[in-house]
DNA sequence: TCATTAACACGGG
DNA sequence: CCCGTGTTAATGA
């Protein structure tokens, strides 16, 4: 249907080849298809039920907490190779998805169906270790995430969220609004105008209209 | 002390 | 003009 489809195929099969062992690949690429998604769609909306759980092949996907008023959090981000650890506990628990995933530049994801999770779990020892490794890996982001809002000042909050995201990107480019930032660090514009204004007379950024240059 | 809210001016696209 | 940005003043935790 794309032209470029099979190319991605084959690239997903390498990256699983990495990953899992030869059966367990023949069956994820059997089960599974490829989704593509623009930057700024939600691959996971507050309160969807999943059927299949996302492995992100490339791209960037953010992980938000939201409330019922509209404030929202960033969590974390997932990564080549990784799965919403979300998605499999929804799958699991059959329960509806209590963060919202937005995909931050264009993705390509793998989609699993959920029927295969169990089954595989005690049938490939590499598949059991794989959701393991999410979970814990998942664990482990979220308590960072706690740590710098339970400790850290709004000042160094807001360096490490331009920095996480700087080495997320690859770019020290980050093209986001402070209204933008501001949300996912559930605070107001003023305080985050103030402090990015803080660290450009440090010289730690440059600032643009609806650009942070990081130096 | 530091965050939030409201309000306002500036200026680039 | 619209919107993002920078700042201030008042109020609150």
């Amino acid at each position: 249907m794309i032209e470029d489809y099979p190319i991605v195929i084959e690239n997903v099969k390498k990256e699983f080849d990495l990953l899992f062992e030869p059966g367990l690949v023949k069956e994820l690429l059997e089960v599974g298809h490829l989704k593509k998604i623009k930057a700024g769609q939600v691959m996971l909306e507050l309160g969807q039920r999943v059927s299949s759980m996302p492995i992100v092949i490339s791209g960037t996907v953010r992980i938000f907490r939201d409330d019922d008023e509209g404030n929202e959090l960033f969590l974390y981000y997932l990564n080549k190779n990784d799965v919403c650890a979300m998605s499999l506990t929804c799958c699991i628990k059959n329960r509806p998805s209590e963060v919202r995933a937005i995909v931050e530049t264009d993705s390509d994801i793998w989609m699993v169906p959920l029927p295969m999770m169990e089954e595989w779990i005690t049938k490939y020892a590499s598949w059991r270790a794989y959701v393991f490794d999410s979970y814990n890996h998942r664990f482990e982001e979220l308590l960072e995430s706690i740590n710098s809002i339970a400790f850290m000042k709004m000042d160094q909050r807001l360096l490490k969220y331009l920095l996480d995201k700087q080495q997320n990107s690859g770019s020290f480019i980050i093209n986001e609004t402070h209204q933008e930032i501001a949300k996912a660090l559930n605070t107001s514009r003023v305080v985050v105008s103030r402090l990015l204004k803080q660290l450009e007379r440090e010289e730690k950024i440059e600032l643009h209209r609806n650009r942070i240059e990081i130096l």
